[in-house]
DNA sequence: ACTGGTACACGGTATCACCGAGTAGTGGAA
DNA sequence: TTCCACTACTCGGTGATACCGTGTACCAGT
């Protein structure tokens, strides 16, 4: 699959907001979390920089922890104000996927 | 429903290009189209970016017809290149949609 | 003459994903 | 023991996109 940058904006983040909301996780992790789900050509760079905005915007609480695997990680755990973030997020995406699919069946 | 810009970036070309494949259609009317269709912030100037982007690379055909109900309109149809750019971006919501929903299905 | 609806153009802005380079810790291979 | 690979996070800068505001312009009805 060819470039999907321009379609992931406004949706990766939703879908960071996901995985951090059904477990506790790190970074590092999310990056490989996100590739094996089929978003093959996210790179770590990218999910960082979510994360710091996600921590910046008081979504998420934070714990660092010693890793034995290397550097220590930074868990992240959505708050109550994530959660809401979350919700919306998954209203948007309905919201714009039904009428998307709706234009796509009036003539292809 | 808040703002859905940042969702609508990489989808909303593509949506344009939909709408001009099943048609033959101005810009003014592309916007009332999409406001129809639920997409309902947006608005005329987007709308021009976008065309004059597709102009820009070669998408589009362009034809300009007197109104009589104001200004003459500028016609758009989508050549070869354009069908085929229409074929890719649902090539690319298809990819991303199925894996979003499915991320959400692993525990929301 | 004035207002409102139609119709397009354009410069500037904010946001986002991405890139690239850097910093650091651990463990295995040479 | 030295080097490399993997793990793990940071940060400044880039390009693309939708949006905003304003301007231009044509036409019809009052």
């Amino acid at each position: 699959m060819d470039d999907l940058t321009e379609m992931l904006k406004g949706t990766l983040e939703g879908c960071v907001l996901q995985i951090i909301g059904s477990e506790e996780i790190y970074g590092y992790a999310i990056t490989r979390r996100l590739n094996e789900l089929g978003f093959v050509d996210v790179v770590e760079g990218t999910v960082y920089t979510i994360l710091l905005r996600l921590e910046k915007n008081g979504l998420v609480q934070v714990t660092k922890r010693p890793s034995g695997q290397g550097p220590p990680r930074k868990f992240y755990r959505l708050n109550d104000a994530g959660r809401k973030e979350l919700k919306a997020f998954w209203a948007k995406w309905e919201y714009i996927s039904i009428r998307i699919d709706k234009l796509r069946e009036g003539g292809e």
